[in-house]
RNA sequence: GCCGAAGUGGCGGAAUGGUAGACGCGACGGUCUCAAACACCGUUGGGGGCAACCUCAUGCCGGUUCGACUCCGGCCUUCGGCACCA
């Protein structure tokens, strides 16, 4: 799972043209009152000699287990990875300052085409680039301050680790939920290869421009859909967003309907009848026609020989349009006649079978009843060839002239030219025809899903090897669990046409069946990369336990992660996969929950220059310069003040320099000298104590919003209200030390290197983060004093200031008694007038 | 095309249906300096007014409400996903 932009694309030079105006040299920044390179390295030493982070399965506070989408290991730590992980070490460490044993790990998402690409292009092997990507990384997040227990890393592409994908497929395999079946891949003619959807580029092989055809192949899936209606149902997380629920019960897009058959066996085939489904079968009189998908099985069977050639030269059109193509409601619907005819069992009709590609394979049957009165797509495609259009539900009011669209409409109207459900509403007909149709067993009432089932074999060698052995004699035979893992041999010879080394590896190739010992090859697809990451949050908990995936004691412990947070951009198949996952895993009887992430949030992505970063545009961000003049914290708060973590930000050179600004101002304030200070009551003891009660409250209620950029904020106005306080000594030298405390302690989740050299200058012993975050009073956070607003008819016409505890009738007699708003009232009748306390408004509404 | 989101000053953004523009950037004016940098002080949505203040303004068009950036309906634009990038 990348974070942010890593795109795996082949390295393709940045056009002169995009790098433009935001391209900056090196930029001013700011210069600050400490040594940033010095600070930073100082705590990191001292947070790992103390053995800070360290992570204890024993300890007795309550846990709570926070976890980040791990990234590819694409080379470089860039911006956008530390806008995934920057904040969400911050809320860790908060959660750690509110008294939780946090376990907050991070580990790296191995497999994948990058690797590949890079042997190829570069000719390195891709263990070795992966491995040494891994290690720069390593650094890098180190830099950062995280607070990642190092000896809980995951590593994916590690036998250690893909051993248990292969164990995993094997339980699958035997619970029937991992099968093989046919299904399409991209294929290039030329390169003779399967290629990835972004190796293919406006429907051509990227390396060699040749138009990209879909073939079918044998794969592997997993049942995914036998869990549909329990992905449907989220009522076992506690908080996840609205839009990625919704995204993903559209995604399953479950529809009930009818399986209805229709007759063809009088045309002496093996198949008796031609099964569809629809949602619409109070329609079924109104079947004109029958579409199957060019894909479809019985399509060669049914095509006569006369328009052998047409539906030939139509199929292949159709490979070569991509299926987002063919679902446009744009583009125009186009079909062949197959020759051949079935019969609607409920009328006795004899209608044309075609061939349309806006007809999937992989949905429903494959096969759809055309009904052109009451379906668009079915109306254009009928127009387009002149096919019957009956109406068979009447509009209210219909008047019987033709249609000039579909009338979709469901419930309003009744049936007409439906035989014996004439005259019947809509809805009783729909009833009515699907008891019907049962009873005369042409048809069920069904359940579809527009979901299909997850194919997890790739041609590709980067990867798990699947661990399934083809025998001549015993066929398809899993690989006995005591001789796994099927290890991913080294020695490989990677071809500039991307194709799998492994298929040409002897070695691997070559294996004996498990079951007679005869000769046998190896299966030489590997898995998709979501399958590692679908089960790796719970690998964290006990990362190099090898007597199964997880020590089920220490995951139990641990999970379910209690709060994820990642990119949008995997609102639907990640999460879905990892959801799929843990209900296939607790069926398995290793985990007793079917939920893996409790609470999720998605922040946006960093924006330069008006677009998401990317290599290909030539605006990415490297961190490590400015790492290196302003250190981490600044580059932590920088990131967390642009803007709301879930909206993104817009990363600007001029930017930091405000938070670098603001972080000398309260190095000084922190650190300046008590000396002038009163022992006792000053003039604004009260007002301090108030604003840093109020802080505190601010901070603490946004953090746990993730709404850095106002904690942020907040943090600001204390430091920009307390300043000339404490340049006038207004305040007391106690209370001076409990704001500057309150401070730290608030800031140290977000910038925690100068937060833990304050804290010891400031004459604390022992960390920082090893301490709880303060607490608010709301009695010390009290107001005395408000502004009351007063509108008249809405429009705000005057500000007083009142006491905090004013009354309503009070309230109302101050507003009237304005002499800014009697001219609004004058002469004229008092209709309401409305009292918010908690907003201290008055509104009078006027007539006349 | 389908599914999901987002549109507020010159810019990033703030605002449980209740003072639109907090906080910050930039710009302008000033202090400090031989000069600059840094820092500090002030101004900064548009229009009108000497001023008090008035008025317009949250992508566009409508609606609900005493009151709408916020809720509802319809558009426009941008972004994320669409099953083999991760």
């Amino acid at each position: 799972m990348a974070l942010g932009p890593c795109p795996g694309k082949l390295a393709i030079p940045a056009p002169e043209t995009t790098r433009s105006d935001h391209m900056t040299t090196t930029p001013r920044l700011t210069p600050l009152r400490y040594d940033p390179t010095e600070l930073d390295r100082k705590w990191q030493q001292r947070w790992a000699q103390d053995n800070l982070n360290h992570v204890n399965d024993d300890d007795p506070r309550p846990k709570w287990f926070g976890l980040t989408m791990y990234p590819y290991p694409s080379g470089d730590l860039h911006v956008g990875h530390w806008y995934a992980m920057a904040p969400s070490d911050a809320h860790a460490r908060f959660m750690r300052m509110k008294g939780y044993n946090v376990m907050h790990p991070m580990g790296f998402d191995a497999f994948g085409l990058p690797a590949e690409n890079a042997a190829i292009t570069r000719g390195i092997h891709p263990h070795t680039w992966t491995m040494a990507n891994i290690e720069r990384m390593r650094g890098q997040l180190r830099s950062m301050g995280t607070i990642y227990d190092r000896e809980r890393e995951v590593v994916t592409c590690l036998p250690e680790y893909y051993r248990w994908n292969q164990w995993f497929f094997l339980q699958f395999y035997k619970k029937g939920l991992a099968y093989r079946a046919s299904a399409p891949v991209n294929w290039c003619p030329t390169c003779q290869t399967v290629l990835a959807n972004e190796q293919v580029v406006d429907g051509k092989c990227e390396r060699t421009g040749d138009v990209v055809i879909r073939r079918q192949m044998n794969q592997w899936f997993f049942g995914i859909t036998k869990y549909a209606d329990e992905l449907l149902d989220f009522s076992n997380v506690i908080e996840w967003p609205d839009r990625i629920k919704l995204m993903q019960t559209n995604w399953i897009g479950r529809s009930e309907g009818v399986q209805i058959s229709f007759d063809i066996s009088d045309l002496g085939l093996d198949d008796k009848e031609l099964r569809t489904f629809t949602t619409r079968i109070d329609t079924i009189f109104g079947v004109t026609f029958v579409v199957l998908a060019p894909e479809h099985p019985l399509v060669e069977q049914l095509t006569t020989p006369g328009q052998h050639d047409a539906v030939h030269a139509y199929i292949q059109q159709a490979g070569e349009a991509s299926e987002i193509d063919r679902l446009s409601t744009e583009r125009e619907k186009t079909g062949v006649f197959t020759g051949s005819y079935a019969i609607n069992r409920l009328n006795g009709e004899k209608v044309q079978i075609w061939v349309g590609d806006y007809v999937l394979a992989s949905y429903g049957t494959g096969a759809v009843m055309g009904v052109p009165a009451h379906d668009q797509r079915d109306f254009e495609f009928a127009k387009k060839y002149d096919l019957d259009i009956r109406v068979v539900v009447a509009p209210p009011a219909y008047d019987g002239q033709p249609f000039t669209e579909a009338y979709v409409d469901k419930g309003a109207g009744s049936q007409v030219n439906s035989g014996q459900f004439d005259g019947l509403p809509n809805t009783d007909g729909y009833k009515a025809i699907a008891d019907h149709i049962e009873a005369q067993e042409w048809g069920t009432r069904t359940i579809t899903y527009r979901m299909r089932d997850w194919l997890v074999s790739r041609q590709r060698y980067w990867g798990t090897p699947i661990p399934i052995v083809y025998c001549e004699k015993c066929g398809t035979q899993p690989v006995p669990e005591d001789q796994l893992p099927v290890v991913l041999p080294e020695d490989a010879e990677f071809k500039p046409t991307g194709e799998s080394p492994l298929k040409y590896n002897e070695g691997f190739l070559h294996t004996t069946c498990p079951n007679c010992d005869g000769p046998a090859t190896r299966e030489t697809d590997t898995m998709d990369t979501f399958v590692d990451s679908s089960w790796y949050m719970y690998r964290y908990a006990s990362p190099h336990f090898d007597q199964g995936p997880f020590d089920t004691a220490k995951t139990a412990q641990w999970a379910p992660v209690d709060q994820y947070t990642g990119g949008a951009e995997h609102a639907v198949m990640h999460l879905l996969y990892a959801r799929f996952f843990t209900k296939a895993i607790r069926d398995l009887g290793l985990i007793d929950f079917g939920e893996p992430f409790l609470r999720l949030f998605n922040q946006g992505s960093v924006i330069h220059g008006g677009h998401k970063m990317s290599k290909s545009r030539g605006n990415v961000i490297a961190p490590d310069v400015y790492v290196n003049d302003l250190g981490a914290d600044i580059v932590r708060l920088y990131l967390m003040f642009m803007g709301p973590w879930e909206g993104g930000g817009d990363w600007s050179d001029t930017g930091i320099n405000g938070v670098a600004r603001w972080v000398n101002r309260a190095w000084d304030l922190c650190l300046a000298s008590t000396d002038a200070l009163p022992d006792a009551d000053a003039a604004s003891d009260r007002d301090v104590t108030r604003l840093t009660h109020q802080t505190i409250r601010r901070v603490i209620q946004d953090i746990e919003r993730f709404k850095y950029n106002t904690a942020v904020s907040a943090m600001m106005e204390m430091t920009n209200q307390l300043a000339p306080i404490h340049e006038a000594a207004k305040v007391s030298k106690g209370v001076w030390r409990d704001t500057v405390s309150s401070l730290l302690l608030l800031l140290a989740p977000l910038a925690p290197h100068i937060t833990e050299e304050m804290w010891e200058r400031t004459g604390h012993t022992g960390s920082i983060h090893a301490q709880n975050l303060p607490a608010w009073d709301e009695s010390l956070a009290a107001i005395d004093e408000a502004t009351l607003i007063i509108q008249v008819n809405g429009k705000v016409r005057d500000k007083i200031t009142v006491p905090a505890d004013i009354t309503e009738d009070q309230a109302k007699q101050t507003a009237l008694a304005s002499d800014k708003v009697t001219p609004y009232t004058q002469g004229k009748t008092i209709d309401k007038i409305v009292f918010v306390p908690a907003r201290y408004l008055i509104s009078v509404v006027v007539k006349g």
